[in-house]
DNA sequence: GATGCTTACGATACCCGTAAAGATA
DNA sequence: TATCTTTACGGGTATCGTAAGCATC
């Protein structure tokens, strides 16, 4: 057993049972990736993979058994390598960061300032995408922090809340909504309504707080950023939902924001980590700026729990 | 970074840092186990080992974190190994129990058989040692099951409750002892004591059971084994006092014992397996001859908990 | 016929063991 | 001086990539 040998094992997974993918993606020979399954399958005794003649089709039973183990061998050996980086230069590194467009573009700017700052050594990557995409990323460990609102709900992530924050209802200089002292949810239904795509910044809640008011609302269109919302606001669509801080006063100056604290409910915004992952201190460090309650030492704790 | 690295690291550390000793616990040159450390250290960039010249003294920090992933990583390895003989072959292969003497002359027989008649094709391993001799052998994943009383509360170890017994007093045939209808702790503490040595079979109750009635009780002779006690206590050195199960009238016909129930507090037999350690099927069955509460379900769940 | 896996084979690199030298106690 | 580690070197093996062959769709 060698590590080429679990990495290809991982990796047929990932390329869904293509070998010849699982080649390129190891940037090595497809017949060595044959070969190293044959011998480890030979060196184990037993198959990994459900085949139909020469095809690979999945797992055997076994072959799941092994793979989660796999899995896991395969990220403390990435930790070891982290562990060492971590020695051998404390503030150099990369860190990688999934998040989505309403955290890239309104939240993240100023702590990323912050943290290129204080470890300009430090290579930082933003990968944007959407929630299910970043999730993705991060339980495969090809990112090291998901920032997102939705479905980091999964079994391979720890969440860990971040801040909350409110919808709001962005309208047209001079819409009628503009007079009106408390809003209430009847109002708004009766205009269209432009806000986020399902699975996206808290649309679920929207849905669901309209849904329990026994209101049918006019989704004359769903995007997946702010921007796009806007847009279609100030051409005089419809009233726009958006997440309150991608309303910006000098950048919007022909939009109001209208004050709905109380007509949506609270929407947190959670940072997901792969459970057993290894952290830098300086990913750390980025955690407690975004998040000051959360402490390294109570995250490493939770990362190593119910591994 | 490759198996027999890790191997190594994991070695030094059992070996107390001789590489000498290294090489041959793993059969292979001296030399080699020193490229391979320096190797290793080069790919990481960092130092694992503390030196003082050419001598190997102990972990730097470093080498403490990566020390403990390194045994997860074999773990796993070795894990991987058993899942495949596991479903290669159910019904067949090894199982090593270590235990103490009391278990293994008193209580693992009748077990032993009833397995060996269901599992004629498993290999059943016993090591008899001391309990801290046992604990370490769990530990290291020298053997997959300790059975003992004393000794297993360590981190690596998770332990399940077994069964409980009493210690009893053992007196030769036609001793005054014979004639109390009920006995105390006053009574016995005024004879010649013969027990277990400290360490051994509930040894650590028996001396807080003296202490807290204030009585400073004579042990003119402490052993090992039960079968020790007795025969001291045939030529009347003293009387004995010993765990219940070690007594049999048929055998000891020169010996009475007396019932001091509620003299002793409880003692519980544990079983202790190596947290993260994958055990045969069969494995669980014998768990569950010892301990019919215990399901492999729930032992699974909890060998695979706070990894 | 296109895609995908296996077998065959030669070059390369890696790993191991022996021998010798150097450092430490 | 005895013990222990490093350096140097040669042989063997494992791994890798290319080319060809064969099954599956």
């Amino acid at each position: 057993m060698n590590f080429q040998q679990l990495r290809i094992i991982r990796e047929t997974l990932r390329r869904d049972f293509n070998l010849t993918d699982v080649a390129a993606a190891l940037s090595t020979s497809q017949p060595g990736v044959s070969k190293h399954i044959k011998d480890l399958e030979d060196e184990l005794g037993i198959e990994i993979f459900e085949r139909r003649g020469k095809r690979f089709l999945g797992l055997t039973a076994a072959g799941k058994e092994i793979a989660t183990v796999v899995e896991r061998i395969l990220l403390d050996a990435s930790n070891i390598r982290q562990i060492a980086d971590q020695f051998a230069s404390r503030d150099e590194g990369t860190l990688i960061i999934a998040t989505t467009h309403t955290q890239a573009r309104y939240v993240l700017p100023d702590i990323v300032k912050r943290f290129k700052d204080t470890y300009p050594r430090v290579h930082l990557t933003l990968h944007q995408g959407s929630p299910r995409e970043i999730s993705n990323l991060v339980a495969a460990g090809e990112a090291d922090i998901a920032i997102a609102t939705e479905a980091l709900d999964v079994s391979e992530i720890v969440t860990f809340p971040c801040y909350t924050w409110h919808h709001a209802v962005i309208v047209p200089e001079g819409h009628p909504l503009c007079q009106e002292v408390s809003i209430t949810l009847e109002q708004l239904a009766a205009y269209p309504i432009i806000t986020y795509q399902e699975g996206f910044t808290g649309r679920g809640l929207i849905d669901k707080t309209f849904a329990k008011a026994g209101l049918a609302p006019d989704i004359v269109l769903s995007a997946i950023d702010a921007d796009v919302i806007k847009t279609y606001v100030e051409v005089g669509l419809g009233i726009g939902i958006i997440a309150s801080m991608a309303y910006s006063p000098q950048r919007d100056r022909n939009l109001r924001m209208l004050d709905t604290h109380q007509l949506f409910p609270i929407n947190t915004t959670r940072l997901g980590i792969r459970r057993g992952h290894y952290l830098r201190d300086y990913a750390f460090h980025l955690v407690e700026m975004l998040a000051p309650r959360l402490k390294g030492a109570a995250i490493r704790a939770a990362l190593n729990r119910d591994g």
